[in-house]
DNA sequence: CAGTGGTCTAGACCACGTG
DNA sequence: ACGTGGTCTAGACCACTGC
C-alpha cells in the first residue's frame, strides 16, 4: 500500500479538525510548526494544507495564517445556499420555525444518515423569506443522538446561518453535500405555506451534508419558488 | 502590477491553447520543454500547469504527458450534461435536431454573446431522450460568424457529444459554464414535444458557456422532464 | 520588526506507461 | 531502458499583517 507523504499528512490533519482540536474560525499551527511536528519538510506540509484549502476546509490568509472554515463568518456565510435573485441586490432574508420534533427516524432518512434502523431523528421545518417574500420551505433530518438538544426556541433566538448554530453548538461542521434537484408542482400545504397557488411548479432539491470523514449527517429537502430567484451553478 | 511568475506561464499556456497550438486531445509539451522554453525552473512550469489541470483545461496523465481537454473522451465526455437517472443504470441518449435557423440574433442573446446589435445567430433546437424517453429539450443559440457552416444534417449526421463537434468542425472549445436553474410549468409545445401534459412541472436550465480567456460563445435553454431523472450537484 | 503564507529554484528519487 | 509526471527536500527571497 503506496501513499504519498503529503497524504498521510493531510489525514492527519484531517484528524485533527474532527476531534476538534482546532474549533471552526481558529488559526491552526504555522507550516513549519507542523513540519517539525510531522518530521517533514515544511514543502509537504503545504502541498497536504493546499489541498484542504481548495477543498474549503481550510481557509488561508497571507500574513495571517490558516484558519480552519466556518459557516459563521461574512466572506463565506451562506457558502451552501445557491439561491440568487434574477436582478443583483441581495435580499434581507428572515427564517421563520414551523415545528422542531424528536421522532424515530423514517427508513429512508436512517438509510441516508447511517442511523441504526430504529434510531432518533430530530425533525425540523423552516420557511424562509427573501424581502418578506416566502421563498423556501425547508425539510430538516438530523441524527437525534448528536442534536439532542436542539429546539424550535433556540432555533428561533438564534440569528444567522443554521450551520453556524450546528458547529458552536453541537460541534458538528458541515463540510460538503450532493444535491438532487427536480421540478415538481406545489403540493396543498407546501402552496400555502410558500403563499403560491397550489400545482405552482417548484424546485425541490434533497441535500446530503457531510461532515469530517464524509459522514452524512443531514437530509434537506427544500422547496424553492423560483419566480424571482434563481438556483446558480457553475460547470468546469 | 506585481504578478507572479507561475501566473505569467499560465497565461502564456492558456494563449496557446486559445490560438490553437495545441489541439484537444493532443498532448503539450513536457514540463522540461516549457521550462526551457520560457526560462524558468521546472516547479514553476509545474504550478502553472496543475492549476489549469485543476479548471479541467489540461489532463495530466502520469507516465504519459499533459493533454488538452476535450469533450470527445470517453473519461469525461458529457463534462458539462449533469443529469442523471434515478436508478443507477447509464441511459442511452439519443439526439433528434428539431431545426437549424441562421438569423438575426434577438437582442438578449447578442448581450449575452457580446455580438454586433444586428450580429447574426445560428439557432438550433433539438430533443434529447434517454432510454427511448423524451427528457431534455434544448434551444441553442451560437454566433453565426464563428459557426457559419452549421446544419441540421451535419449535426444529425454526428454521433457523440455536440460539444465535441464544435471543437474538431469550428476550433470552438467549451471550457466552463454558468447556469441558471428554475422549476416551469410545461408550454403547449413543449409538453407536445417531451410528451408530458400541458403544465407538467419542468426543470429550465439556462447555460452560457465560455471558452478560453472568458469569451461568451453559447446560449443554451433547456427544458428537462425531471421525473427519473435528476440535475446533481456538489457543493463544497 | 518579527512572523506568516507565497513564490521560485535546483536536485534527487519514485511510479507509471511504452517500447 | 527511457521519458513522463509525482513526490520530497532545502533554502532563498518576497509580500502581507500586526505590534
Amino acid at each position: 500500500m503506496f501513499s504519498p507523504l503529503y497524504q498521510q499528512i493531510k489525514a492527519l490533519l484531517l484528524q485533527s479538525l474532527d476531534r476538534g482540536e482546532w474549533k471552526p474560525g481558529e488559526a491552526i499551527p504555522s507550516e513549519f510548526e507542523l513540519a517539525s511536528r510531522f518530521q517533514v519538510s515544511q514543502g509537504t506540509v503545504r502541498k497536504a494544507v493546499d489541498e484542504l484549502a481548495a477543498e474549503n476546509l481550510l481557509l488561508r490568509r497571507q500574513g495571517k495564517g490558516t484558519f480552519v472554515a466556518t459557516h459563521s463568518e461574512r466572506r463565506v456565510r451562506y457558502r451552501f445556499l445557491r439561491l440568487a435573485p434574477d436582478n443583483g441586490k441581495p435580499p434581507v432574508s428572515t427564517s421563520r420555525i414551523l415545528d422542531c420534533r424528536h421522532v424515530r427516524a423514517p427508513a429512508d432518512v436512517a438509510h441516508l444518515l447511517d442511523l441504526h434502523p430504529t434510531g432518533q431523528a430530530v425533525n425540523l421545518r423552516r420557511v424562509l423569506s427573501f424581502n418578506q417574500i416566502p421563498t423556501v420551505l425547508d425539510d430538516i433530518w438530523l441524527p437525534g443522538s448528536v442534536f439532542n438538544g436542539l429546539t424550535a426556541e433556540s432555533l428561533a433566538r438564534y440569528h444567522g446561518p443554521m450551520y453556524a448554530l450546528f458547529e458552536s453548538e453541537f460541534g458538528i461542521s458541515m463540510v460538503r453535500a450532493d444535491e438532487k434537484i427536480r421540478a415538481v408542482s406545489a403540493a396543498a400545504e407546501q402552496a400555502t405555506l410558500l403563499e403560491v397557488a397550489p400545482g405552482s411548479p417548484l424546485l425541490f432539491v434533497e441535500r446530503l451534508s457531510y461532515t469530517y470523514g464524509d459522514r452524512p449527517v443531514e437530509v434537506r429537502r427544500g422547496a424553492y419558488v423560483t419566480t424571482q430567484f434563481h438556483y446558480r451553478n457553475s460547470l468546469n
